[in-house]
DNA sequence: GCGATCAGCT
DNA sequence: CACAGCTGATCGC
């Protein structure tokens, strides 16, 4: 469950994921997902009233959980101020004090989160550095290099904190099975089951929540059936979901609800009280998805555990294990992490200190040397904590450079950092490199730079270089309004009469809740476009199905390329390795692109200019840099503009 | 009467 | 195995 209070360090200007307290000072607002832990306040009275009389502030979601949210009336309110946006579609967001005028623009990204329909992550970028705020998500290992919007060119962002979803980040959920393993497992049960009569049925017990969608999906497909559930209305734009779901009763798997199903299921009965249409008894074994993880040297054990005699329990999250956590954290190497689940037993203290080892590295060593005797410091850092063996080498190399504006000499600080994952290894630095590539990366920030000899190619389209040019403002206003949410929520399923030439029903069918239940948070309808995403974080195995739809994250420019590792030239003050520092630097200048062949580190590491340089562009000589050195010693003004966002609101 | 919080349950 | 989310009791406004 979510503890997060609603605000990151660095905008507290919005709130995501809670709605109550301080937050109801916030500019802007942002929905991860449609989990009532993450909906806190969103309905009170003090929240409401301050829309009524503001002009500017919005709800930011997803489509899909625009949708979600309007079909609950309780909701309704929002309705003028919700902007939906298309994942992976940067878009520049103005912050306004309504009060004062004053404002400030942040770029706002929605990432495919794999938790629930609609799930994204929030990646933030903007004065105060690059923010990736998670909400609930699983990701397989891996899958962060394929999230075009978390790179630069070939390069990983910088990016300066993750407000994680840290649920299962605990050694003891080291590893849980991936979606295709789990999907598997209950596939050949129900299979085994299925196969052994027409009055053979199974009961998935899924609870209420949204996330158990692809499971229908999938077993609809692989058994040329329809898993009948109480309501078809949330489904109603998702029509690959749709199509696989009835509130028909006569089949053999069900996810149908009913307020007393567990007892139902004692008394060998389906929730929906279905019964074979000539008397026979049907048999019924109930599924029930919950997490299984295994530790680190467990070796794999069945997804599936039998917990009666006719009841199992089958592997299923919707949040990514410890070493998904881990893989995602060291591919993005933040230099703050924030926990925003804290599990029972433990404190935020607890969490942040585990998380602690997978921050970036950044030395304390700060050296002042005259231009001219440049020469890099390096400092290794073996990392703390166990060291996963699949986990890419890092090396991380930050270069400051700063210049004052005074005609005397240049200060030029230097800070190296070398984060090693694994010192160990000698041969291992750029192995796996597809997986999680090495990042090499040269951050320039608020440096004169235009008079670099040979600026790099990505420079200077960096980090919001758009995805989609297609995704205009235009298309989006008219997706969001009245068309969709209208019919939506008024619309009503009946179905509960449509059925029943061939089964005759026991008495517990009165006793069903209202097929469509306005209190229900569910019936909704989905704009089809983005449900693929939600099927999109599949593992290697998974990517070999052809049962699934084909995922739709695209890939990025990096993925299967040897990203080069990661140098930074910062300010001084950046370089503290302090989550409290605050510092004017601006975004484009993390991403100064500088890639050279991997093979490159280690001749790097003893020149301090042999920068690795992008496909389109190549290392400045000695006379570049002299140039450059002359420039900069003159304190004249170089100055690298930025490509903003390719959209606005 | 409403909302917030908590325990209990699944 | 825990998650997400009910229900009902209690309390305060």
């Amino acid at each position: 469950m979510s503890s997060f209070a609603g605000r990151m360090k660095e905008y507290p200007n919005i709130s995501l994921d809670r709605f109550d307290r301080e937050n109801l000072h916030a500019r802007a607002y942002f929905l991860s997902h449609c989990h009532k832990d993450h909906m806190k306040g969103l309905k009170g009275p003090l929240l409401k009233r301050k829309l009524k009389f503001s002009l500017t502030v919005k709800l930011y979601c997803s489509f899909v959980t625009k949708e979600l949210l309007l079909s609950n009336p309780k909701y309704g309110f929002w309705e003028d101020h919700i902007v939906a946006l298309e994942l992976e579609s940067p878009t520049q967001i103005s912050l306004i004090d309504e009060a004062s005028g004053e404002k400030e623009e942040v770029v706002v990204s929605l990432l495919p989160a794999g938790h629930c329909p609609g799930s994204v992550m929030f990646l933030v970028e903007g004065a105060q550095g690059t923010v990736l705020y998670t909400g609930d998500f699983r990701l397989a290992e891996g899958d962060a290099s394929r999230i075009d919007l978390l790179h630069s060119g070939s390069r990983v962002k910088d990016i300066r904190s993750v407000y994680l979803d840290s649920t299962f980040y605990d050694p003891r959920y080291y590893q849980i099975p991936s979606r295709e393993a789990c999907l598997s497992g209950i596939r050949g049960l129900v299979q085994d089951w299925l196969s052994k009569s027409a009055y053979h049925v199974v009961w998935l017990n899924c609870k209420a929540a949204y996330g158990y969608e692809y499971l229908f999906t999938n077993l609809g497909e692989e058994f040329h059936t329809q898993i009948h559930v109480n309501s078809l209305d949330m489904f109603k734009k998702m029509p690959e979901i749709l199509s696989h779901v009835t509130t028909e009763r006569a089949t053999q798997i069900h996810a149908c609800r009913h307020p007393k199903d567990e007892e139902f299921m004692r008394g060998t009965r389906l929730p929906c009280g279905m019964w074979a249409s000539d008397g026979t008894p049907l048999k019924i074994i109930s599924i029930k998805p919950s997490t299984i993880w295994f530790g680190e040297r467990t070796q794999k054990t069945n997804v599936i555990v039998r917990t009666g005699a006719s009841s199992y329990r089958a592997c299923f999250s919707f949040h990514s294990s410890y070493s998904e956590i881990r893989d995602f954290l060291s591919y993005l190497q933040p230099i703050n992490i924030y926990p925003s689940v804290i599990p029972i037993g433990r404190t935020h203290a607890d969490v942040t200190e585990l998380l602690k080892p997978m921050c970036r590295r950044i030395s304390s060593a700060v050296i002042y040397r005259p231009l001219g005797t440049l020469k890099r410091i390096s400092q290794d850092q073996p990392p703390q904590g166990e060291i996963l063996t699949h986990t890419p080498k890092h090396i991380s190399l930050f270069y400051a450079i700063q210049c004052n504006n005074l005609n005397v000499l240049i200060p030029i600080l230097i800070v190296i950092c070398v984060c090693l994952s694994d010192m160990d290894s000698s041969d291992g630095l750029f192995e796996q490199a597809d997986l999680a590539p090495v990042r090499k990366r040269l951050m320039i920030q608020e440096i004169p730079l235009t008079n670099l000899p040979h600026p790099p190619v990505d420079l200077v389209h960096l980090p919001l270089t758009p995805i989609n040019s297609q995704n205009s403002q235009e298309q989006r206003c008219s997706l969001t309004d009245s068309q969709n949410s209208q019919e939506q929520r008024c619309s009503l399923t009946d179905s509960q009469n449509s059925q029943e030439q061939r089964c005759s029903l026991t008495d517990s069918q009165n006793s069903q809740p209202p097929t469509c239940s306005h209190t229900s948070p569910s019936h909704i309808a989905l704009t089809g476009s983005q449900t693929p995403e939600l099927f999109a974080h599949e593992d290697e195995n998974e990517k070999e199905s052809t049962q699934f739809p084909v995922p739709s994250i695209p890939i990025s420019a990096g993925l299967g390329l040897n990203q080069a590792d990661t140098m930074l030239i910062q300010s001084e003050d950046i370089c503290q390795g302090d989550a409290t520092i605050e510092t004017g630097w601006k975004e484009s200048a993390s991403h100064t692109p500088q890639t050279e062949p991997v093979n490159l580190s280690e001749s790097q590491m003893s020149s301090d200019f042999e920068v690795p340089s992008t496909p389109d562009s190549h290392p400045p000589g000695p006379d570049d840099l002299l140039v450059l050195y002359r420039s900069l010693a003159a304190g004249e003004q170089v100055l690298y503009s930025v490509h903003t966002s390719k959209t606005s609101i």
